[in-house]
DNA sequence: GTGATGAACCAACCT
DNA sequence: GGTTCATCAC
């Protein structure tokens, strides 16, 4: 068998990872060490040369995009369709384990995934119920507590509930799985623990998974957390082989549950694991390189791993401190138009990477006002827009009367006539009776008298629209049934009624929707045991979609830190690197954070393939208010000698320099900083607002007390230090 | 019961 | 700076 197309595009170390022998593997895979192209090869190496069938394979990551990415090329590497192989995030994976087994898990046949906005307002709602003050018990408190309980594998009666503390956070998690019980639905933490509980559970079924899936891959193993880690260990049986891939450097996801102990864990629950190193990186400069290693040498407790590279040394890290975040975003934007007008450089090979979302906002402006398509990832995605979530519950309603998420959401949606106080009889008939919502209004509606006749025959209608919208459009196909919910519920009329932009785009969203229904039905494999509703409904919770729909354009990229894992850009602009913002205010107090801040600097610089520029501001609008900024420790951690500082102070250079070329020495005669005061012979004193270009070029705008903001050319400006 | 207005709160982000 | 939520006038 021809195997070299397998083996021919890999380095020894690369080679040794994909060809090794039977048996478990961990692989070490450092930034850009071709860590994919080892997970996907050797998926394909067990098939082609270890004689699994792809019906043997399980490989998961932790992304929609990267499982996807990982499927292509596994199929593609194979020549065939990978058929049978079970592929997919541990999330997506679960799901569909539910869906086959949904009796064995306990749960309803139809039931609903909560995304965390839905769970968000589910936990609001039993602390009401449960009168918990929510002064004192935030509702993000509890539902980061439940989710973290969850993630450890424990249920309300594995608490300790000796003080009133942990007894009342047990009251609440204990309220909120009963909420879930009897609405149906599921949360994300849920799927994964209800999956372990099931498998442990049912033996046959467990023995039935393993004794299928003998080989189990794992990208991004050091995110994983405590549930996804007994998962894993479940599915793996005695008998597989597990071969897992992971960068402890990369591990950024600590707050919220992952445990990058678990690659040590590995080591130790899997006796003769094979652990190999990928150390040669393919992607960066080394002098890129060269910045990531020193920078990541500061943590303490890695499993130790030097990047090493052949590439070139390339030019060294720009870096340029602003004066405020609008002087950063000019700097940023001047310097990627600059390299796409003389370098031919793609827009889409560059990005501008953030701690955090609000951070865009400055630099779309900039980009706005230069005209220069950007795209911005993350923030709210598609299926996490209100108008959508709207039009979706729905649709949950008539898939499945008893959420009663779903019908909070919208039995007032577009008004009609049901307000708190109809809504407040109707949960208390639902407690009173352990019921759901839908059946406790429909008990209220029968018995005359119970509520008042104007309340009663609005939710008469009500009732009466959603069971009379799930008959009618039962025959027809997704899309079609989306526009009939649309139009009968009034859910369109309601949110196009005024005539403001905004509107507009929500308009055009739920047509959006209705299109992405469409091609749902026409594209997607839909999985045994679902209808079309269902699996359509699971595909908006699991996977919300990209912040932006519409083609494709040749963009500058937006994203923050966290969401530019993963990828790589020849050019990276690592944007608000100050104390505070960058690392998080919240993180400089306890070692074990601030290392995961290290570690974020980490994946940013190692993003980038050619070139890197650092900015930061020495102001900057936060919450409303100016700040001061210094530097970040991080510009402080890396070698001086890599780093071109651009114009922390901008030199102005005399007439005399200006008629000679470089090599003659252009001689400094003066530094400003933006914002300092100067004089001038004519115009008196001011300040500094703004430069364009350097040396003896160098333009110079100065906000003159008596005569107003003057450009000058900074060589015959003459100006001083006021 | 509805819709507007202002205070309070929040801010990493994938499933 | 934006969004959500409570409050208030109608």
């Amino acid at each position: 068998m021809d195997v070299s197309d397998l083996i021919d595009p890999l380095n020894p170390a690369q080679r040794e990872a994909v060809t090794a022998p039977l048996g478990h593997a961990l692989v070490l895979a450092g930034a850009g060490s071709g860590k994919t192209r080892v997970l996907t090869h050797r998926a394909a190496w067990l098939v082609r040369v270890e004689g699994a069938t792809p019906w043997n394979l399980l490989a998961v990551t932790f992304t929609n995009k990267a499982a996807a990415e990982m499927r292509g090329r596994i199929e593609q590497l194979l020549g065939l369709s990978g058929s049978g192989m079970w592929v997919g995030t541990f999330h997506g994976l679960s799901h569909r384990l539910l869906r086959l087994h949904w009796q064995e898990a306990g749960l309803p046949q139809g039931f609903q995934i909560l995304d965390s906005e839905d769970q968000r307002r589910l936990v609001k709602r039993v602390m009401r119920d449960l009168e918990v003050d929510e002064n004192r018990w935030p509702v993000r408190q509890l539902q980061g507590f439940i989710n973290a309980r969850k993630d450890a594998g424990e249920r309300p009666e594995d608490l300790d509930t000796g003080d009133p503390y942990s007894g009342q956070m047990a009251r609440v998690y204990t309220a909120y799985e009963s909420a879930c019980r009897s609405a149906g639905v599921v949360d994300f933490a849920e799927l994964m623990l209800r999956t372990v509980e099931m498998l442990q559970n049912h033996l046959e079924l467990l023995g039935h998974y393993r004794r299928r899936f003998r080989h189990v891959l794992v990208d991004e193993f050091q995110d994983t957390n405590g549930i996804q880690y007994e998962w894993l260990k479940l599915l793996a049986g005695p008998e597989s082989d597990v071969f897992i891939v992971g960068d402890d450097d990369q591990s950024i996801y600590g707050w919220r549950g992952a445990r990058v102990e678990n690659l040590q864990r590995f080591r130790e629950d899997y006796s003769n694991t094979r652990v190999l190193r990928l150390e040669q990186n393919y992607r960066s400069t080394s002098t890129i390189l060269e910045a990531a290693n020193t920078l990541i040498a500061r943590n303490s407790d890695r499993l130790g791993k030097k990047l090493w590279t052949e590439g070139e040394q390339g030019e060294p890290i720009a870096l340029y401190a602003a004066f405020n975040e609008q002087d950063e975003a000019r700097f940023v934007v001047e310097r990627l138009m600059a390299m796409v007008e003389e370098y031919g450089l793609a827009r889409r090979d560059i990005a501008i990477l953030y701690r955090s979302n609000a951070q865009s906002r400055t630099f779309e402006e900039a980009l706005l006002a230069r005209r220069i398509p950007y795209r911005v990832y993350g923030g709210l995605r598609f299926f996490e827009r209100a108008e959508i979530k709207d039009a979706l519950a729905y649709l949950r309603l008539i898939a499945n009367r008893d959420d009663s998420a779903a019908l909070e959401r919208i039995i007032n949606t577009p008004t009609r006539g049901i307000g708190n106080r109809t809504l407040e009889a109707i949960r208390l008939a639902a407690r009173d009776q352990d019921v759901s919502l839908w059946a406790a209004a429909r008990g209220l509606v029968e018995n005359r008298g119970v509520l008042p006749a104007r309340a009663a025959n609005s939710l008469r209608a009500f009732l009466e629209l959603i069971d009379g919208l799930a008959a009618e459009s039962a025959d027809l196909d997704l899309a079609d049934r989306l526009e009939t919910v649309l139009e009968r519920s009034g859910l369109r009329g309601h949110v196009g009624k005024d005539r403001s932009e905004r509107a507009q785009d929500k308009l055009e969203n739920l047509d959006e929707l209705i299109t992405a229904a469409r091609s749902f039905e026409q594209d997607a494999t839909i999985e045994e045991g679902m209808d079309t509703l269902t699996a359509f409904l699971a595909h908006a919770a699991l996977e919300a979609g990209e912040g932006q729909a519409g083609a494709w354009e040749d963009c500058v990229q937006l994203m923050t830190l966290h969401s530019a894992k993963g990828l790589e850009f020849p050019v990276v602009f690592l944007a608000g690197l100050e104390e505070g913002l960058f690392p998080h205010r919240m993180s400089v107090e306890e070692p074990g954070r601030l290392e995961e801040e290290r570690r974020l600097a980490y994946v940013g610089i190692t993003r980038a393939r050619q070139r890197l520029l650092i900015t930061y501001a020495e102001r900057r609008r936060l919450h409303g208010r100016d700040e001061f900024g210094i530097a970040s420790r991080f510009i402080r951690e890396l070698p001086p000698g890599l780093i071109d500082e651009v114009r922390a102070r901008f030199s102005v250079t005399g007439p005399d320099a200006a008629g000679g070329g470089l090599g003659d020495g252009v001689i400094p005669e003066a530094e400003f900083n933006l914002g300092e005061r100067v004089q001038h012979s004519r115009f008196g004193e001011g300040v500094v607002l703004d430069c364009e270009g350097s040396g003896p070029n160098a333009r110079i705008q100065v906000n003159f007390d008596e005569v107003g903001a003057k450009w000058l050319v900074a060589a015959y400006a003459n100006l001083e230090r006021a």
